[in-house]
DNA sequence: CCATACGTTGACCAATCGGTCAAGAAATTT
DNA sequence: AAATTTCTTGACCGATTGGTCAACGTATGG
């Protein structure tokens, strides 16, 4: 987006670091928040000296954003591959799977974003605005269109959107709760099944 | 609970300036989490003196585990209210709108907790294992029952209350999200008719 | 009205924070 | 192998943090 710099060349030490960093400020930005993470410990997590980290990124916020870039482009793809011309229901019954599944797979990237949320969306908010929110739309439309050709039961498309989002991230954001009640029960294939029922049983014409 | 010390008896001023931090305290705890929120902004919110906030409290993790107690009482409140005697799907569903409506009156407290969640519930955890889980497993045990009886239909009834906590919870802890996607439109008539709509085609034997 | 406990605070402190800098170590180019 | 760019870091800095403390008000009961 705002590239400024030229940035001819990285360099594969360039390259090398700058995923190191990113991939232990994740760590670290998902476990304690924003203003919880401190570069000291993005350090030792990555195995590189602060200032060494410094000579990477501008600072501590630029690599948070820099994860929020990345982040909103992992997170709009499941949205965008609902297919128009596919079987109503079982596209959205799709797109619920892919979601859990994304939790189970980067329960990180799930609490970064839920963090970010949380904050009142300080650093986010740009990108939900001209993001998501088209998408949202267009994708709302589409399912009002199912729902008037009598392919799927009359609900809200934008609720319906709130809810498989948040039934499907509970299970990365709210883990250390879902552990404690669950013991040692299989807690994802669980709920594969029960989000199945649950959707297929609201969304059936 | 564990009130070591006699604290013979309160003095009027005592209860005015604790009520007064602890509601300061949401607020900034609530929007900032736990490392994010400073005592001096706890002070300037509370409109009291920092070293006057340290005479009421042993410092801020102190304020912090109070509130987190406190939320725990009330966040339990509704699951207790549900009625073995009652009509199994009618009650699911007065728990569903309580809980939404908690989250539209007590978003703070909604934030609060899910801020403690996603950092693993470092200081909630005690209460999770010997307050929620009780309750959560007499209460999965009262729907086994109603599913048995035939008159619900055959859902797991841990994934149901997750469900039913994230649908609900998720407008209070991503309201910035919401309020981006819903621009004007009411937000909380249009959930409760969803969600009254999700859980009854969802249990409807 | 005064003694004693309760309540309040400005000034201060050690620890930690994000970030800087100069100087040296490794690569890379010539 | 010399020159130049890229990479790395120990030492340091000002700002902010949670928390302390001595001193000063203020309520209250005898």
């Amino acid at each position: 987006m705002s590239d400024a710099t030229p940035a001819k060349k990285p360099t594969r030490i360039q390259l090398r670091n700058r995923t190191r960093i990113l991939d232990a400020a994740l760590e670290i930005f998902s476990q304690h928040g924003y203003r919880g993470a401190t570069l000291d410990q993005i350090a030792a997590a990555s195995g590189l000296s602060k200032p060494n980290i410094l000579y990477y990124f501008d600072g501590k916020e630029d690599i948070h954003v820099t994860l929020l870039n990345q982040l909103m482009d992992a997170w709009l793809a499941p949205l965008r591959e609902i297919d128009p011309d596919g079987a109503p229901l079982e596209e959205i019954l799709r797109y619920v799977h892919r979601k859990l599944e994304m939790s189970r797979e980067f329960p990180r990237e799930s609490r970064l974003f839920a963090n970010e949320i949380l904050q009142g969306a300080p650093r986010i908010a740009p990108h939900l605005e001209s993001g998501l929110k088209p998408l949202v739309d267009e994708t709302a439309t589409l399912i009002s269109g199912w729902i008037a050709e009598g392919k799927l039961a009359p609900v809200d498309p934008r609720h319906l959107l709130f809810s498989i989002w948040a039934t499907t991230q509970h299970y990365a954001d709210f883990d250390a709760q879902v552990r404690v009640l669950m013991e040692d029960r299989p807690v994802h294939e669980g709920a594969g099944q029960y989000l199945d029922t649950l959707y297929r049983r609201l969304l059936k014409p």
